[in-house]
DNA sequence: TCTGGGGTCCTAGGACCC
DNA sequence: TCTGGGGTCCTAGGACCC
């Protein structure tokens, strides 16, 4: 077993963001909308004590809460992120070894602390608290699966302060005794009622899988959920978050939109939005998709779902550069006579900007390519002939070898299963 | 009338190539 | 009675996460 690991998620993030220069709205039943005010995306306790559910439709629900004392806001990203950051570097105070999973998530390490991981986990929470305003769980376990485990039941149970470790087995299966089976991180509808088939259908039962008939019958992600609740960890602390591997940038329209000018007008903010953003990760784009989409919604009208992606002769970060790829995809895929409700544009492969120069990127790769070949070929020598049928593409290369090897750790990095299946260099 | 946006991984079928 | 096979790339869609 590792060193315990600590989730530590804002509560409500959203909501309490909203509530925290507007102190009236404590004690009041609070909810933030998705954009066009589409969607409820956040909820304070009191809204969910409401009966209000996440994800819901606003419109379809506003007539039935009007009359509550409700207070509904629309989103500003640009201050949950700011929000975010402040208490993602109070955390980094308490342990470098940190990893931001989301906008209102990190996991930290709590190595060296365990001999007083309550008293440590208090100071963090009441800290975050004192200094930003926003109220944060901390769930504490040897996996991240357990951890958020742990960090479910501290939310849910109101004697806890907030604060809920599992380190042995006993703890372990008295809170997932009390969790729902869709609680479970990895464990969403579609996957419940697969499950429901075989009789598992609680968190416990699924804890208590074997691991490798899991693996067959379903996939190797939900293996690895299996073996972190047994307490095995399989999801490492991801202190560098890695480059992205792709950048999109979508919008649904506020009304139906049928002319191409106003497509044409949508493209193009969405290319620059996604441009600007991969730029700032320092990355440039192999290529381009635009997909458009009508009103799924609306099953008794025409539906069109089209994507077109365009190569770039080069890998480019260049805005114009690359509208010119996106109008000629949108050209292709445009459809006179339907009402499309969204539009999206895609950056679907990136590579590091620094890389590119002139046309010289594909050149730089050539040598990579060789090496992945001779890799390649170890494997095979390992495995035995023919356990890598490879070609080109690493991600098949790296799905053959997690479909055939159990063992081969979850990854799509071709260096990486370098370094865990071929014979030691 | 009004149903989010941004990610990751996986699967399947067809076009095309040698 | 038989219709090649192995491979890549693309489109489309499903499942999960926040």
């Amino acid at each position: 077993m590792g060193a315990p690991l600590a989730l530590v998620d804002c509560n409500n993030f959203y909501a309490s963001c909203e509530r925290l220069f507007q102190p009236a709205l404590r004690g009041r039943p609070v909810i933030v909308l998705s954009n066009n005010d589409g969607c409820v995306i956040a909820r304070s306790n009191e809204a969910k004590a409401l009966g209000i559910a996440m994800g819901e439709p606003w419109h379809l629900i506003k007539e039935k809460y009007w009359r509550e004392d409700l207070v509904v806001r629309s989103s500003n990203y640009t201050l949950y992120g700011d929000l975010s950051a402040r208490v993602m570097q109070i955390l980094k105070d308490f342990t470098p070894d940190l990893e931001i999973y989301s906008i209102d998530e990190a996991f930290l390490s709590l190595e060296g602390f365990e001999r007083r991981l309550d008293a440590h986990a208090r100071h963090m929470r009441a800290t975050v608290l004192q200094w930003t305003g926003i109220p944060v769980s901390v769930g504490i376990a040897p996996t991240k699966t357990l951890a958020k485990v742990a960090n479910r039941t501290a939310k849910k149970d109101p004697v806890s302060g907030g604060i809920c470790a599992l380190l042995t087995e006993a703890e372990q299966t008295a809170a997932l005794s009390r969790l729902e089976f869709t609680d479970l991180w990895g464990v969403a509808g579609r996957l419940a009622t697969r499950l429901a088939d075989i009789g598992i259908v609680t968190p416990l039962h699924l804890r208590d899988a074997d691991p490798r008939f899991i693996r067959e019958r379903f996939s190797v992600v939900l293996q690895r959920t299996v073996l972190e609740l047994q307490g095995t960890p399989c999801i490492p602390l991801d202190q560098v978050s890695p480059d992205r591997k792709s950048v999109m940038a979508s919008r649904s329209f506020g009304q139906p939109v049928l002319t191409m000018e106003e497509l044409r007008q949508a493209v193009g903010t969405h290319t620059a939005r996604a441009a600007e953003k991969m730029r700032r990760q320092q990355l440039a784009t192999t290529g381009v998709v635009v997909f458009l989409h009508t009103n799924r919604f609306r099953p008794d009208l025409p539906q069109y779902s089209p994507s077109r992606l365009i190569r770039l002769p080069v890998a480019s970060a260049d805005t114009a550069r690359i509208l010119q790829a996106s109008l000629r995809a949108l050209g292709d895929i445009y459809r006179p006579g339907f009402r499309y409700v969204k539009a999206g544009v895609l950056f679907p492969e990136l590579v590091p900007e620094a890389s590119v120069q002139g046309d010289l990127w594909t050149e730089a790769d050539a040598p990579a390519r060789k090496e992945l070949m001779a890799a390649m070929d170890a494997l095979n020598h390992r495995f035995g002939r023919g356990t890598l049928a490879f070609g080109g593409s690493a991600k098949e290369a790296a799905w053959h070898l997690r479909r055939d090897h159990a063992s081969a750790p979850y990854t799509t990095d071709w260096r990486h299963l370098v370094r865990v299946g071929g014979p030691s260099r």
